[in-house]
DNA sequence: CGTTTTAATCGGACTGATTACGATTTAATT
DNA sequence: AATTAAATCGTAATCAGTCCGATTAAAACG
């Protein structure tokens, strides 16, 4: 099952209504599966559907962030977003590659391993991600 | 040797001039000692030295970056700023409280883990933080 | 189906952070 | 003290993101 499918799914057992524009945006950020600037997003889809407004599209960002079928990031001071890849997984981590921007998930390393590090402290959540060339890119690039 | 005056000499150093805008806002940084809202330190700076421009406040922002003397980040989406806590050592990480926004470092676990994960992948930088309460918050909040 | 309800969209104006730039000042050098 | 190039100032512009009242259209229901 695709993620959009997934997507929808969960936009309709939520409540939330499935418009054209919704069903838009998640068929545009499934089919590039990789982390898209916001603005972006926002160029391409106007250019697409004349008439459709940034709020539209700032809102549903953000709606979907909280509904859980969309990650949002920061890379080079630009908000950055993507469908959710893990549904079973959703706390997981990322391999940014810096050539084309894919993705790959990564499994974060023993959290005791910084606890013991801050004893007293409670450590609420945590923010990781690592860069770099994927091996293809760097295959590719001859790095 | 304090911070503010380690910084000042990095000025220096690079050859940089150090002018009585960019020792201010040192200054400021130094006695903050953690991380501070740039739309914070702008207010601030500028309500302390009328006539101080913003253009001022973010060139050097970004100067003060590149010289490696000033750290940033990305909070609940602001941009937030700090003088580099360990000169000796640049690449480090932060534990950062969410009540007192008290800076603590700690030293990353092994980049090998997540290489053993990503074969071929040429893994360039990445990016850590840790949030959550302090010894100190976690005990006087009682949690 | 049609009707109803109300969430979602539209459009356009607005806010707030950040940058651009020509004119002016000033730190550092001699 | 004079020189000069870097830094600052002031103002305007840009750009991402938000707000809001009027309109449209999903979904539910008879």
């Amino acid at each position: 099952m695709s993620q959009a499918r997934i997507a929808i799914e969960k936009m309709k057992q939520s409540g939330m209504r499935v418009t054209k524009q919704r069903r838009a945006l998640v068929a545009y950020l499934d089919k590039s599966g990789r982390f898209v600037p916001v603005t972006q997003l926002d160029r391409y889809m106007r250019s697409q559907y004349p008439g459709l407004s940034h709020d539209t599209i700032y809102r549903n960002v953000k709606a979907f962030e909280q509904l859980g079928i969309l990650e949002s990031d920061v890379e080079n001071e630009q908000a950055i977003v993507k469908l959710q890849c893990d549904f079973q997984h959703p706390h997981h981590h990322h391999f940014i590659c810096t050539n084309c921007h894919r993705v790959q998930e990564v499994k974060m390393c023993p959290l005791e391993y910084f606890e013991d590090q801050l004893p007293g402290a409670k450590i609420a959540s945590h923010n990781f991600e690592l860069y770099g060339l994927c091996a293809e890119c760097a295959q590719k690039l001859g790095r």
